[in-house]
DNA sequence: AGTCGGACTTAGCACCACCGCC
DNA sequence: GGCGGTGGTGCTAAGTCCGACT
């Protein structure tokens, strides 16, 4: 066991705790400015709004799929899924729905009495092993991880003819009294409860039996090692250590299984029900070629009614013009724009200028944007917003049922008999480009998707989707089962690119891949260790040729900062950039052994961050700049596939996004593990979003500050001040009370009636209750009003941790997932509570 | 070896219904 | 009862990565 010594653990992340001020002020220009934080109207006039579909009843007997096939029993949307195991023996259902009050409290008084403590600051960590990748004979860790233990999932039957549904709610399960579980880590490897079914599939294309050998980098069993820490972890490793597992772990798991039996039962059934199971199974044998599915059943999709007149005009040099309903459409689009950022932009301006231009005709009389006024259009769009918002709730309802009626059909699709939701059925409507950052075609004209666009996929003995536009028809048709998308067009702002319709995320194909992504980066877990001692040794290597060095370097920088892998991106497109794609302007040196990030990222946002990095990886980052302009490459002689071809020698699958995963996995299991104390469930809550949190900072996670933020810090800054000038009264009250003298007048002037000296001493309490309350909101708030938590929750980490988590401190899920998550995690729902990411 | 088409995941924001607070 | 604030949901842009083709 070789210890990482804390003296690389200095990665500072400075990111962590300072967030509040780097963002406040970086935020506004750095993060892109589009629309950010305004109130975009546009799509309203086009753009469909619609009845979520989530929340509606899924047994509409009107679909004609629905007639078609049996429908599970209606669920229960409104129950809760409560986390369970499933299990052995012979159930007994008792439906008791027994909510507890606890849950239905918001968020805000759940998290009373807790979150100073979300301040705290991510630790900044690093690690790197200065040793070599010694032994090469442990391979294939993952295989026999995998294959530990039986998957339970695999024993259930499908249910032979019903139709299966998976998607919108959850099913009605008993909410289960979850047992304590000692707070111990389980045996490293025996955990994989669930993951048989994962090691099919694409993971074990290169099985790690076979060609995970190369580059010498194996996995390892390191009993005791602390490479599959956290980045943001490392630091803390000596307390950790104190607490790694022992033998008493098989036995804690034990308990708690046979304690969650009964609950394990009632889950077997909602698995069947909601049939994960299922497809989870049948995915295997379809390792054949690369089929993911049999037979596909849809309707299609559905587009945006046609484009209706209003006869509003614009004014030329102040003078009313006509325009055709084509020329109206492009200039109502425009003018709904008013308000947001897009209007400073000269690009979007010049763009949207061209495009409609196109549409007036070189001799229309229009011929200067600036002399248009669009206000007419912008002020009756305002009116028929507030109409809207006017109509009585009866009448919302109607027209949102209305809607439904006629998205019914489209919202479902049928795969391998099993209904399932689609995602995206409508076709985007028309409307300007709204490129992110500094977008090259922000503002163009994005225009109507028609049937004669549009490719559709679906089973070949499954009836053609009906052309929804009357003479119109279908691009093309085809039976492809190797892929997963319904339906495509071109985007008609690049045609070179598509936009896809897919399953929803609760599909139990998105599940199976989903959890693949999950395994995947479990598995880089045991190969993590000599990972990292490879490419330290390669950047320690000064004759190793350059481009291994920039190998090492660059997956360095994204195991340890988690940076995206940078794929190169053409003039077309915002300038942002990724690891590999990192100019020398993007670095900054700072001796000893510094080194400054600052660029824009995915969606333009900003990443800014200064972090300590080993010495040998500060002299080689020098190294490549020297000599290079500001605007070129970091890494020249890089890019993501070699990049990736490169750590698929290390591991099988393994690409730069994977690190990502994993440290944003790890760090959350870490974090739980460390961090979860004895408390009620708010703190635990807190504790979780504390985590998550820290995994957003990682991640770059941003949003932009919200307009009222503001305001609403104003606000609690009053509330605050209100109330303790209250305590303050109460407590000269409470001495004149005392000695029997009457409470003095109140702040308004009002006499204020006598009360004994224990009714104010109560009053005292609630008052510095109230205080602390709206203090911690404050903190709370003023810390998460540039993190987005919610990214990192749905993309990057393993659901298994959570649902784990909740099943050893007895937080009900839903305190931690909603109605989406829970119907997209549902393959996760039983995990056994031990699990360990 | 490099390019490009293709498929799929990841991302932040707008909008709206709902809920708790005053 | 009204209103502000929030969480959930939908939307679609913008990434990653693979594999076929040149």
């Amino acid at each position: 066991m070789d210890d990482m010594d804390d003296d690389d653990a200095p990665l500072v992340f400075r990111r962590g705790g300072k967030s509040a001020s780097r963002q406040s002020q970086s935020n506004a220009e750095a993060k892109r400015t589009p629309s950010s934080s305004h109130n975009v109207n546009g799509q309203s006039s086009n753009g469909q709004r619609k009845a979520s579909p989530l929340r509606s009843p899924i047994t509409n007997s009107k679909s004609p799929m629905s007639s078609e096939i049996k429908q599970m029993p209606k669920q229960n949307a409104s129950s809760a899924v409560r986390v369970e195991i499933k299990s052995v023996k012979s159930e007994k259902k008792s439906q008791v729905d027994d909510e507890d009050s606890e849950d239905d409290k918001p968020l805000s008084s759940r998290l009373k009495g807790a979150a100073n403590n979300v301040k705290k600051e991510v630790g900044g960590p690093s690690h790197v092993k200065k040793e070599d990748s010694d032994d090469d004979d442990d391979d294939l860790p993952l295989a026999s991880r995998m294959s530990t233990k039986p998957n339970h999932l695999s024993e259930k039957k499908p249910l032979a003819s019903k139709l299966q549904q998976n998607g919108s709610s959850t099913s009605n399960t008993n909410k289960m009294k979850t047992p304590v579980v000692p707070n111990k880590r389980p045996m490293e490897k025996s955990n994989s409860s669930d993951q048989s079914s994962a090691k099919k599939q694409k993971l074990s294309v290169p099985s790690s039996t076979t060609k995970a050998k190369p580059a010498a980098v194996k996995a390892e069993e390191k009993a005791d090692d602390d490479d599959d820490i956290p980045i943001s972890q490392r630091i803390k490793k000596a307390t950790v250590s104190a607490r790694k597992p022992s033998s008493a772990n098989t036995k804690a798991t034990k308990v708690v299984s046979s304690s969650f039996k009964k609950a394990n039962m009632k889950n077997t059934k909602q698995m069947k029900k909601s049939k994960f199971s299922k497809s989870t199974k049948v995915q295997p044998g379809s390792t054949d070629g690369q089929r993911k599915w049999t037979t596909l059943v849809h309707n299609g999709v559905i587009f945006p009614p046609p484009y209706q007149p209003h006869g509003i005009k614009i004014l030329y040099k102040g003078k009313p013009i006509d325009l055709t309903p084509e020329q109206e459409e492009v200039a109502t689009m425009y003018a709904v724009m008013k308000d947001t950022d897009y209007m400073q932009k000269p690009k979007f301006l010049e763009n949207f200028w061209n495009d409609w231009r196109r549409i007036l005709g070189r001799n229309h009389v229009i011929q200067k944007l600036d002399d248009c006024d669009f206000t007419p259009i912008y002020e009756w769009h305002q009116q028929e917003k507030e109409k809207k918002k006017q109509m009585s709730t009866e009448e919302k309802k109607a027209i949102k049922e209305q809607k439904m009626q006629q998205e019914e059909k489209y919202m479902w699709a049928i795969v391998d008999g099993v209904k399932e939701k689609v995602g995206n059925f409508r076709v985007e409507p028309p409307g300007l480009f709204r490129g992110r950052g500094e977008h090259p075609k922000m503002g163009k004209l994005k225009r109507r998707i028609r049937p004669r666009d549009i490719t559709i996929n679906i089973g070949k003995d499954a009836p053609v989707p009906e052309c929804p536009i009357a003479g119109e028809s279908w691009k093309e048709i085809k039976h492809d089962s190797t892929v997963t998308w319904l339906a495509f067009w071109n985007d008609p702002i690049n045609p070179k690119e598509f936009k896809y319709v897919f399953l929803a995320a609760s599909s139990s194909l998105k599940g199976q891949s989903d959890k693949e992504k999950y395994e995947k980066a479990r598995m880089l877990k045991d190969y993590i260790h000599n990972i990292r001692a490879a490419y330290t040794k390669d950047f320690n290597n000064k004759d190793k040729d350059p481009t291994k060095r920039q190998i090492a370097v660059a997956t360095y920088l994204i195991d340890k900062l988690a940076l995206r892998a940078g794929n190169e991106k053409d003039e077309e497109e915002a300038d942002t950039v990724g690891c590999c794609t990192l100019k020398v302007s993007n670095v900054e040196c700072i001796p000893p052994n510094m080194i400054k990030f600052d660029f824009l990222g995915k969606d333009s946002i900003r990443y800014e961050n200064t972090v300590e990095v080993e010495l040998p990886v500060f002299k080689a980052i020098g190294q490549f700049q020297a000599g290079k302009g500001e605007n070129e490459l970091l890494f020249n002689a890089l890019d993501t596939s070699k990049l990736n071809a490169h750590l698929k020698e290390l591991m099988p699958g393994l690409t730069a996004k994977v690190f990502r995963t994993y440290n944003a996995s790890i760090t959350l299991d870490q974090q739980l593990y460390e961090e979860t104390e004895e408390g009620d469930v708010a703190e635990k809550v807190v504790v979780y979003q504390k985590a998550n949190k820290q995994v957003a900072i990682i991640c770059n996670h941003q949003r932009t500050v919200s307009k009222t933020h503001d305001s609403q810090i104003l606000r609690l800054t009053e509330r605050i001040e209100t109330a303790k000038q209250e305590l303050k009264e109460l407590k000269i009250d409470l001495e004149r009370a005392k000695k029997g003298k009457p409470p003095l007048k109140g702040a308004d002037g009002k006499q204020k009636r006598n009360l004994s000296p224990e009714a104010i001493e109560k009053k005292i309490a609630s008052a510095n209750q109230k205080i602390e309350k709206y203090e911690m909101d404050m903190t709370t708030k003023e810390d998460l009003k540039t993190v987005a938590l919610g990214t990192s929750k749905i993309n990057y980490l393993d659901p298994r941790i959570t649902v784990a988590w909740c099943k050893r401190h007895e937080v009900p899920i839903e305190k931690i997932f909603n109605k989406s998550l829970l119907a997209k995690f549902a393959w996760a729902m039983d995990v056994d509570p031990e699990f360990r990411f």
